[in-house]
DNA sequence: AGACAAACGTTATATTATAACATTTGTCTC
DNA sequence: GAGACAAATGTTATAATATAACGTTTGTCT
């Protein structure tokens, strides 16, 4: 099994890939990032990063509870936090701001942000590394004489997909 | 004496503008706006704005409401919330979506999102309309096939002030 | 006066997140 | 193996953020 993703940019649309595929080479990669810095993809770690990976959406704290109640009896709000804050802090999963919610990062490994494209209809989260908006934006830091330490770059609106499933008024 | 702000881009940095100066046109712009567009920049909506504007700092809607409260017994979390949505609405306002809080909008009038550079140190938000990261932007969007409804585009760091004041490890 | 819509009052509760301290687990040392 | 330690987790409580739902007031139009 090949196990590490393409260097960044143009995935297959969600769409079209195999999901099972996807989630298999994210927790492998996880599992050996994990390994090369010497810090521990626990069980409950591993579990929540699952649940994450179940599908392209973001999804919410306590939706993640919930879900890992039945797997993780003595599950409570913090035990979440914490393996959220863990796979944040390790670069695996993004939050997204702007929905309080949490989302696996498919070019994963360091700690770096990424422009965020979250579909209202499908509430798919698509990142991109979009190169040109991060150098426009290095300028602009520049400019400013700002020192960024993290940046959240978040877009809401209708994916591709959806447009052409459900020719609205969108 | 002059009602209208510049262009755009460009203020001066919050530490050497007069603020009351700063302040009052802000108000008055958006109480004319509110009447060219027939929409009721009520006491309590006035309150809330001016409070906001005390500071180029984001508040969060709980201390909005305790500083409301002295000006407006009866306020309560719906008060609060209820005055920050109708701003947000006519574009007076911005919510920082990476500290649930709210900012004054220098820019007010339209709705349109602004790149937030957001200081750890002095908590002060600069909006910039960087009109080179919105034109990357738009050609990721189109390149993706997205169709935007809005954007959240904030950058967490030290802003050049701070830097100066006090020359540390940032 | 009556009807209506917008804003606001009021109560309750949902949702998101953290603090604080106890316990367990694994590892290293002696 | 006993003791010491750090990391992770368990557990309880509560803080912080936000909305729902319904009643009342106010102004305007007829």
């Amino acid at each position: 099994m090949t196990t590490h993703a393409q260097p960044n940019q143009h995935y297959l649309p969600f769409s079209e890939h195999n999901h099972s595929e996807c989630v298999t080479e994210a927790l492998t990669k996880a599992e050996h990032l994990c390994v090369e810095r010497g810090v521990q993809l626990t069980p409950i770690r591993h579990k929540v990063l699952e649940l994450i990976w179940e599908s392209h959406k973001a999804f919410k704290a306590y939706e993640l509870l919930d879900r890992l109640k039945p797997l993780q009896q003595a599950a409570k709000p913090a035990t979440v936090y914490r393996a959220l804050d863990f796979l944040i802090e390790q670069g695996l999963i993004h939050r997204v701001e702007s929905l309080n919610a949490f989302v696996g990062c498919r070019c994963s490994g360091h700690k770096h942000e990424q422009l965020l494209l979250i579909c209202k209809h499908c509430n798919e989260v698509d990142e991109r590394s979009a190169p040109d908006v991060m150098s426009a934006l290095s300028q602009e830091f520049k400019q400013a004489g700002f020192i960024v330490h993290s940046k959240a770059i978040e877009v809401h609106g209708i994916c591709a997909k959806c447009q052409i499933v459900s020719g609205d008024q969108y």
